[in-house]
DNA sequence: TATTGTTATACTCTATAACTATA
DNA sequence: TATAGTTATAGAGTATAACAATA
């Protein structure tokens, strides 16, 4: 734990993002005087949630962000191709990958939309609905080993906590509105 | 905000990472249903708190990754080159040039160990000094808005339990094993 | 002409392997 | 022989640009 670290200056030895806002190998904390830190908590809880959701969907063609495409194809109906990509801030390149290997994978089809050909609309399958029933349950448990140091009260407070921290910190960042996206989804269909 | 579904068959729609634990890109969240998600949130405030360091951190060589190296170096002292690197999770080859940019920037510099003449102390300038104090204070405000919709007592009991939570996470996770790394040098020197 | 989706290409970041200089 | 550090190279993952089909 860095036990070796008597003489820290303040917050110098925080732990901000340990990989920056790009990186991806895990990455550990030092110990002690950084763990007062925000920075270095929440990268050491979202990577440990990420990876913990990563192993979870490990047999879902492209991960979680192929979960990511099955949940929403599944909670809002069939879905235009290019609007799933920008409501899920993929890239349109991307998602023609993914749903390559989610189609590859009978989990869902892709349909010509009667509205315009040039479009494909994005169907789950049945058995893309029963995989989806094992991975919630899959993830539920992930979470609840998350949150095995907090007591009935302490994380339910938590979670309210951090619902407010983050819808605040949707709100501000205006990235790339899946509202409005979805919005307009509605008027077209 | 996905404002549209009604039709959410309990958490099917949650948002699990939003990008894999290996992505990159933003990735907005979809709205009402899922926001009492715990890995939507996780992910949201992360990736919030993960894009104000990077902006904070803009103009240090390396981005955030650089800043780390820069805080464990003055933190701790004049370390090894290669003991940094396991320290801070960052491949050895990776550190190589993350040097090369700090070194050029005049905010290290690198001595040969006068035990082994292998080995390169990282030694921080007095300019990495000041830089430093500068960052401190940009990050600070950085959280500051990020916590932003809690008052101080809602605050500090985030922080709190978020710190017991990551706490577990990072005990759970035996990852690059920072602690015994460190022993080990202490050991050595 | 603009847009959906695909493909091919280039770019970024990271890890692997080979090399040097020391030990 | 093994280790610290460097360099070159290859490998994911992502984004850009050009293309076909449709509007």
């Amino acid at each position: 734990m860095t036990s070796t670290s008597p003489d820290v200056k303040g917050r110098v030895a925080r732990e901000v993002t340990r990989r920056g806002a790009a990186g991806v190998e895990p990455g550990v904390a030092s110990g002690t005087p950084v763990e007062s830190d925000l920075g270095w908590a929440l990268g050491v809880v979202f990577r440990r949630y990420a990876k913990a959701a990563a192993a979870a969907l490990e047999d879902v063609p492209g991960g979680p962000r192929g979960y990511q495409v099955l949940a929403t194809a599944v909670a809002e109906g069939p879905r235009r191709q290019l609007d799933l990509a920008a409501q899920l801030g993929v890239d349109r390149t991307v998602m023609t990958y993914l749903l390559d290997d989610l189609e590859k994978a009978g989990l869902v089809q892709r349909q010509a939309d009667p509205a315009d050909r040039r479009a494909r609309l994005i169907v789950p399958t049945a058995q893309c609905q029963e995989l989806l029933c094992e991975l919630e349950r899959r993830l539920g448990t992930a979470e609840d080993e998350i949150l095995g140091s907090l007591d009935e009260a302490e994380r339910s407070s938590f979670r309210m906590l951090l619902q407010r921290v983050a819808m605040k910190a949707n709100a501000i960042d205006p990235v790339h509105n899946a509202c409005d996206l979805a919005e307009e989804a509605i008027d077209r269909a």
